[in-house]
DNA sequence: TGTATACTGTTGATCTTTACAACGATCAAG
DNA sequence: CTTGATCGTTGTAAAGATCAACAGTATACA
């Protein structure tokens, strides 16, 4: 015999060989392993997003921070209430426009954050692991090429 | 000025930077392009996946047919349910064990099946139509060697 | 034969996540 | 001063996924 006695089971092949669908699935891989990563730290990526907005450097509002990442408003409160329990951001009124918050990153925060890109550093590197550093660089390229035609806050916009 | 007054609103360039990052964006993207193009025809990728399946010829049973897609057994019930009021599969008690169901495709089946295979081609030209041919195949054997490490049910077992 | 254990498909409950709509506070226009 | 729009917040509802129980059936073993 060869190995098990049991018909091997797998994904069809007309699955497989669409790049569609292994984007899909390799997609919500990538989402679960940072999921976990980030969960032992008590934070989600999304946090990570957030800080990484906020170190862009111009002091963001909300709304802002929201539709660069493409998040619900909504959805942001509690993130940011999580993050300010936290200590690592601080919400304040913007003066000129008492209907904003300017939300500021704190020193705690930018420690976190430098942590939250080691963390994510490796992460990445476990999970093209099966790539060499040629086809790792080839791979983002193709997908920078398809995020700036597909996701909404990922176009450069030409002049 | 240069374009408008407002400032781009976009990604950070440390998440854009990031090929996992990327790929977590890009598959939710495929994935919403997907469930509303095979909305139209009152079907979820999902019954792509299983007529797939079904179409690779070993009479499945239920049981196979979950785990070769990794989903939930409970949540194939449903799926189904779906598929045979449609007309597209029938299920039989397997005679040999009368706990298990043979799921079998219809000849509506796999005329649905031929239509949703040029659904899916034409969903990939699609998107994929930001890249060349040969970047195509490139992203593919890319995602492919990725896909056999990460996604359970795609590793080729060797002897 | 009888009994215990494991497996199959099904159902239902629970939990999380997401999306959407309404609200008070504030600003800008006329 | 009134109207309409915007900002952050809250709550609700809808959807998906996960998990645990259930009846029916098969297998192992005494």
């Amino acid at each position: 015999m060869t190995t098990s006695g049991k018909v091997a089971i797998r994904l069809p092949e007309e699955l497989t060989s669409s790049a569609l669908f292994l984007l899909k699935r390799l997609g919500m891989a990538a989402k679960e392993r940072s999921f976990s990563a980030y969960e032992e730290l008590g934070l989600h990526p999304y946090h990570h997003a957030i800080l990484a907005v906020l170190d862009e450097g111009t002091r963001e509002t909300q709304g802002s921070i929201a539709d660069s990442l493409g998040y619900d408003r909504g959805q942001l409160v509690g993130l940011l209430d999580e993050l300010e329990t936290a200590g690592l951001v601080e919400r304040r009124r913007d003066p000129s426009d008492r209907r904003r918050h300017v939300v500021q990153m704190t020193t705690t925060g930018r420690k976190t954050l430098a942590k939250l890109r080691a963390l994510s550093k490796s992460l990445e590197e476990d999970f093209l692991a099966p790539l060499d550093e040629r086809q790792q660089k080839v791979l983002h390229a193709l997908l920078l090429a398809l995020a700036e035609e597909h996701l909404p806050t990922c176009r450069r916009d030409l002049a």
